[in-house]
DNA sequence: GTCTATAAGACGATAGAC
DNA sequence: GTCTATCGTCTTATAGAC
């Protein structure tokens, strides 16, 4: 190993603190080295571009939503459970992606894989159904709304997302997806 | 009049369409004017700084939300079909509120009214009644997802939001909320 | 692995002419 | 109202010593 994985993780903490706080492009290389106590040539050493500690902190929790869609046709309900527990796991990240506009532009140019509008159009159209009626996908999207937006609002206003909570989301996402 | 209106609203414009597609943060001043045509000095005259622009953005949104808020207790019914309205309405500029975090930032340390927080918080509360349980909360939380994001999702996805799509996001809004 | 120093350019904003 | 030119600062990123 010729690095030292403690700085590396250290840098990533911080650098997603920053990011979630004043965005990615509102966040400089500065603002990061002044958390850690380091120089910024320190941290070029261990990532090659500001870019890089992007794709670092996205790697997980992309990876988590690719296999989401990756592991095809379930019931709604498993489907809206598995949406809730991903997003709950990565929600820093998880906002990140969905909300930071510089980070999705950044993002767009550099990764070569399903973009986080594919994944949740997949995932949309999972849940809409073969030849969806327009009531019916506009029930998708409200039932996609809850799992993952009520999950990131309840998480940044409570903490954490309880076992009881999580049951309550999904009974809200499924009624919300009506019971066709 | 000392200014020339077309401008400044040509300015307003350009600079909606790239805080939304790159953040506040990672839009320039030579940006914009590299799309208006002009120098940036030009754009000096209209605005007096770059966070000037982006209170001018938000002003009018800001207060239709703001009067949400203000004009009280109302049936869940009209309330998330205001929420509704008031979101379709605004809707890249909504987003620009809610999401971005370098614009959220910047008006953190200039605006005195009630913040975005506060507002979604007090129609949060409206929604949740008095002494909500935690279900109650969860589920308040769930009818407003639906009836801010879902028509955001819908809106950026479809161009507009028809009568029968919003008649569709309140229902599932509703059903997501419960029938206590 | 971390340092100091600095390159090279983008940034927000202003001065002063027209 | 718009221009050219510029100021001072911040930015990403690198060179080279330790």
């Amino acid at each position: 190993m010729t690095d030292d994985p403690d700085t590396r993780e250290r840098i990533l903490t911080i650098a997603l603190e920053l990011f979630a706080a004043q965005g990615y492009a509102g966040t400089s290389i500065a603002h990061i080295t002044g958390r850690l106590g380091t120089s910024k040539a320190a941290l070029y050493y261990h990532f090659g571009s500001k870019a890089e500690i992007l794709d670092a902190l996205l790697a997980k929790p992309f990876a988590a939503y690719a296999r989401l869609v990756e592991s095809g046709p379930r019931s709604p309900d498993d489907l809206l459970a598995a949406v809730i527990d991903t997003t709950a796991e990565s929600h820093d990240v998880a906002n990140l992606i969905a909300n930071d506009p510089s980070a999705r532009a950044v993002l767009r140019e550099r990764t070569r894989q399903l973009d986080a509008d594919e994944i949740n159009e997949a995932l949309l159209a999972e849940l809409a159904g073969p030849r969806p009626s327009v009531a019916r996908r506009v029930r998708a999207h409200a039932a996609y709304a809850v799992a993952k937006q009520a999950t990131l609002t309840l998480l940044s206003a409570t903490g954490r997302i309880t076992p009881a909570t999580r049951v309550e989301i999904l009974a809200a996402a499924l009624r919300a997806l009506g019971n066709s």
